[in-house]
RNA sequence: GGGUGCAUAGCUCAGCGGUAGAGCGCUUCCCUUACAAGGAAGAUGUCACAGGUUCGAUCCCUGUUGCGCCCACCA
């Protein structure tokens, strides 16, 4: 529906004095997103014949909270897509929530452990059934939260990455790629969380620089004698080598022997690896094939051993006098020990070095040899790659893309098993006789004694790397995978562009035979404090939106936010700031009681140019520019302009200059006011079209009760006439010029804002004819009676004003400020002349520069002129 | 270690080869019949530093300094 169709509806209309003279944001939030959802205007229809404009939500956690950084991109997210569907566009934006393997498994443990229990005492079959309770009573929080924040999304298509469409795509690409060769089952060092229990990816591991000791071990004896370093002393349980470098002189005697490895009865050889660099440390490398990334590899090249010292909780297994410590203090006791027998060479020293924490619960990560499932990346990478190299994926801002290469071109097999028993449990089953069948979603498993399910499930960003044609009914043909699919944009933080951005460009690109999932990646920045500090869940400066939603209502946050949304930058966001914003949106409501208040009509076609006075078509002529302007920010995504750019229109031009001037027009009277009363209605209706997408809440209040129609959120987006008036923009330029001048003044002379002063307007010539009972109302100016005597005559602009302040005011200050002036006139006539008689300027610079400069010149002799004269004029003290 | 970005008004940030901008904050005056969550007027910047290119540089190039971010298997 457009509004081409929507008629007034009776009753909807509120007389304006009912309007208060503040807008209650939470009166009016609440009942109007009810009524949006209930009238259906943000379910897509599949079958329409509109073109379709598709944005799935990055699907927040269901264990989540509305934060800022989810309010700043659903804000950007809403805004595009309200916009697109007011341009006519068939516009859908798809909800829903992830699974978030680890984090919601950690919630339920948490519950269990409160009374008392793990998991293990329920069984999976229990637990899973638990976590599905969990997530009915306690998840999804932040669902109610979009609902505040306005989000126009299609609650109707909702989507759980766990329910049973979703499950199915998930259990028929892991059987696509399995069948293609493309995952895989392998032993490899994973980083493990001994608090989780589970692998994670390299990319779920946080590093940060931690204070720790490094600390030299002699090993061998005697002549073997060589001293390696390390910082995981407890790692050297499982030494089954010492590397050096192949050319290094030091050592070279002793490759290919065995030494001593302290503590332990065993011997182990020293090999030589080029990965050794002779230069760090001693040069000589412990090797643990089974703890550490380097040494596996290095193990691989030699043929050694790999020793696993440690479980899956850290302890140590080794048999021993350190078997059953933590790894921590495995680590001081074996440090103690060495150096009880004189083995601690060098003695510790403070060493900062980067360690791995799990990004779900910090705990240090510990590299650990174990089975897992992997998908090999490189061809689908590649494929992800392209696509964005042949221009068939567009990544805002540009300068992103780099980091997007980095990523695809360098991408290491992805580890997707986890040790977890909420997720999606992989498919795979083993035979009794180590058989391994890959299970399709419409395959029975096998049957028969001895076949078991592999108890692993999958990595969350498995399932939330299909959400793009996931959600939209894939592996089915649905309508709206035919409809929807590619979607245009994805809106996310540049954080996540590694964890799902390049996930779902390859799984996209592989499960829709090379079609992208979307067609531009728009990458925000980080939501951030006042003083551009991180927020995060974890500092104090977390600021929580739903506290501002309350305080200044939901637009107020939004537009904040927008306002904020340089591309690909960090926002900062502070009280003040939606302060600001709510300020905004009184503004708006304020203008708009005025407009109700005067009689402000929407409806009929605008007077023809001819009926409208200067001040009319000037305003149009702005209108018209800012709309052009606006959607080419939008095109660009560029909110921050395109917010910028209606905030300043609204509150500088119309609602400060165009609805004082109005003032005069409406207390006159007659068709002028007519007219101005339309073109008013039409400004306002046009600028409350422009704004809706970014605060929809007022707009939507305001323009159902100015235009008396249905709803702002199926209206038609305001499209560029073409009307353009340069003479009335000038005309109104120098009206302000005008007015602003001889306020100036007033406020120098000490006159009190409201104080009528008699004055006598000359503005023969000038043009300014008809402003000039606008002018006398803007300046407080009265009519020059009997006895009018000028005691002050300010030409500005080429006209002239005389005003009789009955000699009370100071005129040397104002002498003072001419002639400031005046130098200031001078100076600029001297540069822009010595600048107009460079031959080298005149040759190169193009000529617009040179005609603005001459304009320049020129103003600056009329100012010289200008303030001469008025200086003449100035009374002696 | 490798990338990459930033340094502009008190704060947070736009701008980007041709007279320095916004919001907030600040100063003065004003409850002027839409709005004090408001109005009017005003102050505030060697656009980090040093060179270079150019008729002209806050903007382009080089270097320096200081921050930030990303990536990386430095024992």
């Amino acid at each position: 529906m457009t509004d081409n169709t929507q008629q007034p509806e009776a009753g909807l209309q509120r007389a304006p004095a009912d309007l208060p003279t503040q807008y209650a944001p939470a009166e009016v939030e609440g009942k109007l997103y009810e009524r949006w959802v209930e009238r259906g205007y943000f379910e897509a229809d599949a079958t329409s014949d509109k073109p379709p404009y598709t944005i799935v939500i990055p699907p927040p956690n269901v264990t989540g909270a509305l934060h800022l950084g989810h309010a700043f991109q659903h804000t950007l997210m809403d805004a595009l897509t309200r916009r697109k569907r007011m341009q006519g566009y068939e516009a859908l934006w798809l909800p829903g929530m992830d699974h978030a393997g680890i984090a919601t498994q950690n919630k339920v443990e948490q519950q269990l452990a409160d009374e008392g229990r793990s998991r293990h005492d329920l069984g999976r079959e229990a637990f899973v059934e638990r976590v599905w309770q969990w997530k009915d009573e306690f998840g999804g929080r932040i669902l109610g939260q979009m609902r505040r924040l306005g989000d126009g999304v299609d609650w109707s298509r909702e989507r759980f990455t766990m329910d049973e469409g979703l499950s199915r795509a998930v259990l028929t690409i892991f059987k696509r790629l399995y069948d293609d060769g493309l995952i895989y089952r392998a032993e490899r060092i994973i980083n493990w969380c001994p608090r989780c229990l589970t692998a994670i990816s390299d990319i779920e591991v946080e590093y940060q620089e931690d204070a720790g000791e490094l600390v030299s071990i002699a090993y061998g004896e005697g002549e073997d004698r060589l001293v390696v370093a390390t910082t995981r002393a407890e790692t050297m349980l499982g030494d089954t080598a010492v590397a050096v470098h192949p050319e290094d002189e030091r050592y070279r005697h002793l490759i290919g022997s065995r030494i001593k490895l302290p503590l332990t009865d065993r011997t182990i050889p020293v090999v030589a690896d080029e990965h050794v660099d002779p230069e760090f440390g001693t040069g000589a490398v412990k090797v643990t094939p089974a703890h550490d990334p380097n040494d596996f590899a290095i193990g691989r090249r030699h043929d050694l051993p790999s020793l696993t010292v440690m479980d899956e909780r850290g302890v140590i297994t080794v048999h021993g006098p350190f078997e059953g410590l933590d790894r921590f203090e495995a680590r001081s006791a074996i440090v103690g020990a060495l150096r009880e027998q004189g083995r601690i060479v060098a003695e510790k020293r403070p060493y900062t070095h980067s360690v791995g924490h799990c990004s779900r619960c910090r705990t240090t990560v510990e590299p650990r040899l174990s089975m897992q499932w992997w998908v090999k990346v490189e061809p689908l990478a590649k494929e992800a790659g392209d696509a964005v190299r042949d221009g068939r994926v567009t990544i805002h801002p540009a300068d992103l893309s780099k980091r997007y290469f980095d990523w695809v071109d360098n991408m290491h097999d992805w580890c997707i098993s986890r040790q977890l028993w909420w997720g999606h449990r992989i498919p795979v089953w083993y035979g009794p006789d180590g058989e391994m069948v890959c299970v399709g979603p419409d395959e029975e498993p096998p049957s028969g004694e001895g076949w078991t399910q592999e108890s692993d499930v999958l990595d969350t960003w498995f399932s939330s790397a299909l959400w793009p044609f996931s959600t939209l009914g894939w592996p089915e043909q649905t309508p709206d995978l035919k409809k929807f699919y590619s979607t245009d944009v994805l809106l996310t933080g540049h954080d996540i562009i590694f964890f799902w951005v390049a996930r779902m460009m390859m799984f996209g690109l592989y499960a829709m035979d090379g079609r992208q999932p979307f067609h531009t990646i728009a990458l925000t920045g980080l939501v951030r404090d006042e003083h551009g500090k991180k927020m995060s869940k974890s500092n104090p400066n977390s600021v929580d939106p739903l506290d501002w939603m309350d305080a200044y209502g939901a637009d107020a946050v939004r537009f904040t936010l927008a306002r904020g949304a340089n591309p690909g930058a960090d926002v900062p966001i502070g009280e003040d700031w939606v302060q600001a914003s709510r300020n905004f949106a009184n503004k708006l409501w304020n203008a708009t009681r005025f407009a109700l208040l005067n009689g402000a009509t929407v409806d009929g076609p605008l007077p023809e140019a001819g009926a409208l006075s200067a001040s009319d078509r000037w305003i149009l002529s702005r209108l018209n520019t800012v709309i052009a302007e606006v959607d080419a920010a939008y095109e660009d995504y560029q909110f921050a302009k395109a917010s910028d750019l209606l905030f300043h229109f609204a509150w500088d031009e119309v609602f400060d200059w165009y609805v004082e001037l109005s003032k005069t027009v409406f207390a006159a009277g007659g068709p002028a006011a007519d007219a101005s009363r339309r073109v008013l209605g039409e400004v306002l209706d046009r600028t409350l079209r422009l704004l809706h997408p970014i605060v929809p809440f007022v707009t939507e209040e305001l323009w159902t009760t100015l235009t008396g129609r249905e709803s702002l959120v199926v209206a038609d987006w305001p499209v560029d006439t073409g009307f353009r008036d340069a003479a009335a923009e000038g005309e109104l330029a120098t009206v302000q010029k005008v007015v602003t001048e001889i306020r100036r003044f007033r406020a120098d002379q000490g006159l009190q804002p409201g104080q009528r002063v008699p004055a006598r307007l000359e503005l023969d010539g000038t043009g300014l004819a008809d402003h000039e009972e606008a002018m006398r109302s803007l300046l407080r100016l009265q009519p020059a009676g009997d006895g009018f005597e000028a005691s002050a005559t300010l030409p500005v602009a080429g006209a002239v004003v005389a005003l009789d302040l009955s000699g009370a005011i100071d005129f040397a200050a104002e002498r003072k400020r001419l002639e400031k002036d005046l130098a200031a006139a001078e100076k600029e006539l001297k540069q822009t002349t010595a600048k107009l008689g460079n031959e080298g300027f005149l040759a190169k610079a193009p000529e617009p520069v040179v005609e603005k400069i001459r304009g320049r010149r020129d103003a600056a002799e009329a100012d010289i002129q200008r303030i001469t004269t008025q200086l003449d004029r100035l009374p002696r003290a």
